[in-house]
DNA sequence: AATAAATTATTAGGCAACCTAAATATATAT
DNA sequence: ATATATATTTAGGTTGCCTAATAATTTATT
């Protein structure tokens, strides 16, 4: 990393810095954030007219291979903030819905996540916000756009 | 998260995207990333007129507990990327160096890193490269601040 | 219709990157 | 001399993932 530009190193620091951050910190103490993010992904697919998620869906929404659905899943039914139930049109499938505690976890995570979130908006001003939202999001394509030219 | 300020979502979706992102991909087939920033920050902390780095050092250069440092270590050690030696002035502390192999090793891997984040500092351009890292390292500050706050 | 192929989810087992508590050895302070 | 502090290691655990193999069912092909 040697003599060479400035701005490389500075970037390379603060990824470092940024990904030790534990921003995703569980404010539930009976949830793993990674449950968390099941239950926030069953509550942005579901709709009104179905009877739940099927596993396939949270494990694409999440990109996050199935089995590892599977096990939070069993977690959070065992812990009653989900429900299985079969569907009835594929017998293969599983639809995964929020009982009412599963909601009122969520209500509450949602809550603490957005009070820290707009902290952090206030902290960095709005314009900030937003380009840094833009800018992580950019290195996203960066980073994956490689990812697939390279192997 | 409902209707409320969208900054403040578009900041956490694009959170939530950047830390699935990896990285930290390890060039080296042999090593972990974890070894990999082990090598980087002894080779950091390094100067000419110590026979080597303590543990503690590195733990703290890190933010790491010391005894994952000791396990890195001791796969490194077993690898021959490093060596432990006794520090005759103070007998319960280790001093750990790279060995040529350790050298060549973060050589391969510090070129690798640079041509990435080069990359990704042209793809972004400079301005928003510094900006990002800036934002970057601001966002740490506010949730360290909050993680002291809170507790 | 029968067989093959694909899809959905689960089970089993593993790995990386951490952690804490307790033990050991040595050094420093009282 | 004894107590306390420091440096490292051992032992064992947790979280968040993964892959390979298996079971059940659906869809496609002949």
């Amino acid at each position: 990393m040697k003599n060479r530009n400035p701005v490389v190193h500075k970037l390379l620091e603060s990824f470092v810095q940024f990904h030790k951050l534990n921003w995703k910190q569980s404010p539930m103490v009976s949830l793993k954030s990674s449950e968390i993010m099941v239950l926030f992904s069953i509550k942005k697919l579901m709709n009104p007219d179905t009877p739940g998620i099927k596993m396939s869906d949270i494990s694409n929404a999440l990109r996050v291979a199935s089995p590892t659905i599977t096990q939070l899943i069993n977690s959070l039914e065992t812990n009653g903030f989900v429900e299985r139930t079969m569907d009835k049109e594929d017998r293969r499938a599983v639809r995964v819905k929020l009982t009412d505690k599963g909601e009122g976890a969520i209500e509450k995570a949602s809550e603490s996540f957005y009070e820290a979130f707009n902290g952090l908006a206030e902290f960095l001003g709005e314009e900030n916000s937003n380009l840094l939202a833009d800018l992580l999001s950019q290195t996203f394509t960066y980073f994956e756009k490689r990812k697939k030219e390279i192997f």
